[in-house]
DNA sequence: GTGAAAGCGCTAACAT
DNA sequence: ATGTTAGCGCTTTCAC
């Protein structure tokens, strides 16, 4: 563990001053052939690295981006992490991540804490959007996940209520009637998902029975599962806030004797990878987790460069359905059929207009 | 996006010297009620907060750990960031992340970079034992993911001869005689596993049959499959190097038509929290990859503040055998059986040992 | 208990 | 093309 040598110790050693040094180090500047030789002999003699928190000092900006997310054990987020840390590492950027773990409390003392060692920040939150006033005062760029309704600030997202729509639509194009949502309400996305699933189940005259997991993970679909299959009013699909509880639901409906899809389909949103290693493979809407945290990072950094298109400005991406296993025909099944068919639904069904999957 | 305010400014508006702020802001001494009352008045005002690369430049020490792993999207090191972060965060300390995506190249630059700019490095990497040495010479504390044979580096890991023990001592004890292993040769520890499967199988006069998946992935999963269930020796067990390419191995497998488990057992190791919601539901080695995470920074951060019991010190995990339905007794099935009996083997499995689970 | 002053390692004018 | 110098915002002796 030996003492770093300074950009004095390099001076000294080359014969030269530290500005030239500093110059060097950053290609600011040409040299005589000489000097250059001496330089770089005496660079690799010591080892010497420059110190990026003097550099910084001086600068003002320390090549860190500040990541602020929800739980990394949530692949959709793990994936917004990976597209992240892609285009940073590109950049020749460095990340600092903090998992705020669902914990209100903390996250804005972290964050604020996080804000003062980077160049800007890149921030997934469950915070109302009055307080997203806050981010903004933290002196630093900041590109948000999610837009907010309110305040003009750099974000990036996904229409949830357009999948929400084309979640629905896809159930009621396969004869669904009586559809479920089992949501997450402390979700910024909760509301605009249940507002696109009902304008579709509005065209049908259909209701939906919506529900609330506690938290958005498997173990809490696992929980909410009997509540909503063995209770009186049994949906033939839901669709769940993101495919984590929609896994946990799956696996729960199977050990309820349940057979899957025949008795009820499942659909989630995100497509985390490992949907498509359940069975049934989960039906879900891909949001492209990894592209979006290239996106933040990108925009983030553009705007750190000056190249800011436009400032407050919100980026889409297009959500995408992924039909598997675990949504079917109502009806259809590889073995018997249990289900008392409805004449109105198929009434129904008939009047439905086509639309791209 | 206002200029922060500098300890001057507080200094100033306090009526007192910098000095005096600084030992205010680091608890240092006590003051006078009224120069406290002051202090706290003109920090409020101001909404003043140190800058802690100032702070780093002079103590030398930045609360900051740097974290690098090979693939965040990978469930294993997402729950070993997890980890990391949940203790980082109490101790108030950062972390930086870089996920090295498998990249043998950048990841000694990015390591070396990191290292820069915090106290101490945690590492998980796939370099060869020899390549160790210069993790020593980053002049920071390293804590490293699995031991290193030949260098003394503090390290935690979990004991992967014995998981393959297990594991295969549990196929075994199902019945199983064909085994196969799908392993990932580019691991570290591959080796290890495969030291301990032979280990079991020897004792059983059983031969392993030996296969690689090029990635640690599903994908490599996948791609695998049908070279072993569709060549000339098809296994009646394999165990894959980890959970995801077992994950992809499985899909696979029903996808060719094969029954599972009935036709093939399949387990992995690292217990990814997905395995549970496949299906059939995973059998693997739970190595704690969360606690590993915890460990690692600990002992880290305990070597920081000069709490640290044994220097090079290597931590071990127990792994736990988690069984769930995608091993099974060999000929056992839920419909009919196709599998040809072998008197053989009902011989060997007469005089198994009886171990725990 | 409080303040003055000397840097930490580096960059950015501004000379030369 | 190279050197001089004045700090960046803070901590830390060492006086008082």
């Amino acid at each position: 563990m030996k003492k770093g040598a300074t950009i004095r110790d390099v001076a000294a050693a080359a014969g030269v001053s530290v500005a030239t040094v500093s110059k060097y180090m950053n290609g600011t500047q040409r040299f005589t052939p000489a000097v250059e030789a001496r330089l770089k002999e005496a660079i690799a003699q010591l080892g010497y690295r420059s110190n990026p928190l003097a550099r910084s000092m001086i600068t003002g900006r320390t090549r860190a981006i500040g990541l602020a997310i929800l739980d990394i054990g949530n692949p959709h987020f793990a994936n917004l992490v990976k597209g992240a840390n892609r285009v940073a590492i590109r950049h020749d950027y460095t990340l600092l991540l903090v998992d705020t773990e669902e914990n209100q409390q903390r996250e804005q003392t972290l964050i604020e804490s996080l804000a003062q060692r980077v160049d800007g920040m890149i921030v997934s939150s469950r915070m109302p959007d009055d307080s997203v006033q806050w981010l903004l005062d933290l002196g630093k760029p900041v590109v948000l996940f999610g837009r907010s309704a309110r305040f003009p600030i750099a974000s990036v997202g996904t229409d949830s209520c357009l999948a929400g729509y084309m979640l629905a639509n896809h159930l009621v194009k396969l004869g669904h009637r009586h559809i479920a949502y089992l949501g997450f309400g402390r979700s910024r996305w909760n509301d605009e998902r249940i507002r696109g699933i009902r304008q579709c189940l509005d065209e049908y005259g259909l209701a939906l029975d919506v529900h609330d997991a506690l938290s958005p993970s498997a173990a809490a679909g696992e929980r909410a599962c009997s509540g909503l299959m063995l209770g009186p009013r049994r949906p033939d699909a839901v669709i769940c806030y993101n495919d984590l509880i929609a896994l946990g639901f799956i696996k729960e409906a199977r050990e309820l004797g349940l057979q899957l899809p025949r008795d009820v389909s499942v659909a989630g949103f995100d497509n985390v990878p490992y949907g498509e290693y359940a069975s049934p493979a989960l039906t879900s809407v891909d949001f492209q987790s990894e592209k979006m945290g290239e996106l933040a990072m990108t925009r983030l950094l553009d705007e750190l460069h000056g190249n800011a298109d436009a400032n407050a400005s919100y980026a889409l991406l297009d959500p995408h359905l992924v039909v598997r296993e675990s949504t079917i025909r109502r009806g259809d099944a590889p073995a018997a059929v249990d289900v008392a068919s409805d004449a109105a639904n198929d009434a129904a069904v008939t009047r439905m207009p086509t639309t791209e999957e």
